[in-house]
DNA sequence: CTAATATGAATGAAGG
DNA sequence: CCTTCATTCATATTAG
């Protein structure tokens, strides 16, 4: 563990395509963010607020839990990956243009076809307008039940960066 | 979990099965190693390199690159998939085995799909020489065109453990 | 055509 | 922060 002690009952089981019947006990494991979460997750992030001190994530979660049971660590684990991840993923861009440009005049080696990638819930960078000040609502993402995602991207302004509209 | 790499064109259709002659083709989505790569990627995990770092990685993608477009993170990926894979398989086999030592007394119980799997090519614990020191030529797996595979297997010593024949 | 299987990819959770 | 493991998702292929 890293510097997080509150560990929450992972009431998750929420997601899975596979519909898990709530009847005797699937035991769902590891939590599973709901796409509302996601929502605001990433939104935070692309906010600018990429590495949230103990409360921030504490206020966050709290946020996240109207969507579904949901633990600090959870949250604090989201954003370590999701930090890693995005580093990775940019230095494996420079990487990859760096090689195509290398291979010049050489045949046509490889051409990086940009990966397509299509995954349930839109994974590059989604801005909500949480630390932008985008007035257009966020409902256009989500029109599924319990859209008041936009009402706490709205409605919020986190103590930390946060001039305001 | 993924590591450094650059992911290029996946070059379409893995192999023709029974419709070589494809019309509408690309279907990029996800990579399919070639036979040869297939090869060569399990030639190195069996010799004992289950886990390569990431400069090994590099290079063991340098070597599949003559065989078809790949990236970093699809051999990376592999070899993270096939430890997996293998250990899960290996604890299913356990499990199942004191089961049945278990259930001594009883009836025949329940074998859960007795693994008689007749597969294309056999798959169980290839081993085409890479750790091992096995003169006899590679190329009695496949004659297809460009059976340099052989000429890798044979003519690279991956710095790692190989003290040779 | 549909069901089952194999396998590449993504991600939550930890360890160091 | 980094890597690694376990679980899950999605799709390509094969069997029925």
């Amino acid at each position: 563990m890293d510097q997080e002690g509150s560990s929450q009952s992972p009431t998750g089981q929420g997601r899975s395509p596979s519909a898990p019947s709530n009847s005797t006990a699937p035991a769902r494991s590891r939590w599973s963010p709901k796409p509302e979460q996601i929502l605001i997750l990433e939104s935070i992030f692309n906010s600018g607020i990429v590495n949230p001190p103990k409360d921030e994530t504490v206020r966050i979660r709290k946020m996240l839990e109207q969507f579904g049971a949901v633990g600090d660590t959870n949250v604090f684990y989201w954003f370590q990956n999701r930090r890693s991840r995005s580093r990775r993923r940019q230095r494996q861009l420079q990487t990859a243009t760096a090689a195509a440009v290398t291979s010049r005049g050489a045949e046509d080696q490889q051409h990086m076809t940009t990966m397509s990638m299509h995954h349930p819930y839109s994974n590059n960078e989604i801005n909500l307008g949480f630390g932008s000040c985008s007035n257009s609502s966020a409902n256009f993402f989500f029109n599924d039940p319990s859209s008041q995602v936009s009402s706490f991207l709205l409605g919020h302004s986190s103590s930390s960066s946060n001039g305001g509209c």
